[in-house]
DNA sequence: CAGATCTCAGCTTTACTGACATCG
DNA sequence: CCGATGTCAGTAGAGCTGAGATCT
């Protein structure tokens, strides 16, 4: 079969580009987890900082910055909204006094573990329509791609 | 439920959620995307605007507003910097003095030939990692997903 | 009058930049 | 002095909402 000759005179050739897509697919998926992580009193962002932690442990936030990809001016506000929540504890690094020392409080991580069914939920709905196995082929295309475009980006 | 015991403890659970690899990869796409037409001073919705009408034909706002997925809202500023290219035409409906008639101009017809020629680059730089039996694969995927997720939606 | 269309005006969130003081 | 860190202020664009005027 050869392949079908791209776009060219295709009739909707808006339908076959990956980057749209991409767009339309995660507007979607945006929203499902930003409305299910909200009825969890939490943003993505917030996510992002307590699975890090728990899979890297305490860091500066400098570091989390570069672990999450958040940039470092938007991790201030959410270190500030995450320690009004008592979910992680900021103290200064004796060792390096330009340095905090993020680490997950208890509570912080009940609520990963909370956040984590909430976002297993919300993957089934964005998922439904496909088994166990494009699932996972879809992880790993994903994944390959993501690591591709994923190089020393600056990150201010 | 009975789910697969996805996450627990694993070592890196950011680095396995659909969602997130979504929207870093979108965000990727995005720029590209955005650089891309840029070069060939137009904007995504420029794209899908021009793509839209070769497709399906002239069309009112409303109608292009529905195909292509843009707010009326939007719509009509697009239209307005796609009429001071002119690469399209917009002019009343005869037939029902709500409307506009927008119609692709040859110039406009050359203008998206451009584009999807950058866009053919972009995604080349996207998906550069996987081979054709992959980009295959991934695009019937993604277009399940999104048809899916696609209902009479509203689109005030 | 209900409903569709075009338009304008404005909001919110996100990604991102720039600058600054502090410290190693 | 250079570079890293934490902080604050602000920008640009996307996505979305609401309302008004006109027309069917």
């Amino acid at each position: 079969m050869t392949r079908p000759e791209t776009h060219d005179s295709s009739p909707d050739r808006l339908r076959r580009r990956a980057s749209r897509l991409l767009s339309q697919l995660t507007t979607r998926s945006d929203r499902l987890v930003g409305e299910g992580l909200a009825g969890a009193d939490a943003r993505k962002w917030h996510y992002a900082v307590l699975a890090s932690l728990a899979d890297g442990g305490p860091a500066s936030q400098a570091t989390l910055s570069r672990r999450t990809g958040i940039y470092r001016s938007d991790m201030v506000r959410v270190l500030d909204e995450l320690t009004d929540r008592r979910l992680v504890d900021r103290s200064p690094d004796p060792a390096d006094q330009r340095r905090n020392i993020v680490t997950l409080s208890p509570e912080g991580s009940r609520r990963l573990r909370r956040l984590d069914e909430v976002l297993d939920d919300v993957h089934e709905v964005l998922l439904a329509p496909l088994d166990q196995d494009e699932r996972d082929q879809f992880l790993r295309l994903l994944t390959r791609l993501v690591d591709h475009h994923t190089e020393p980006g600056p990150l201010a």
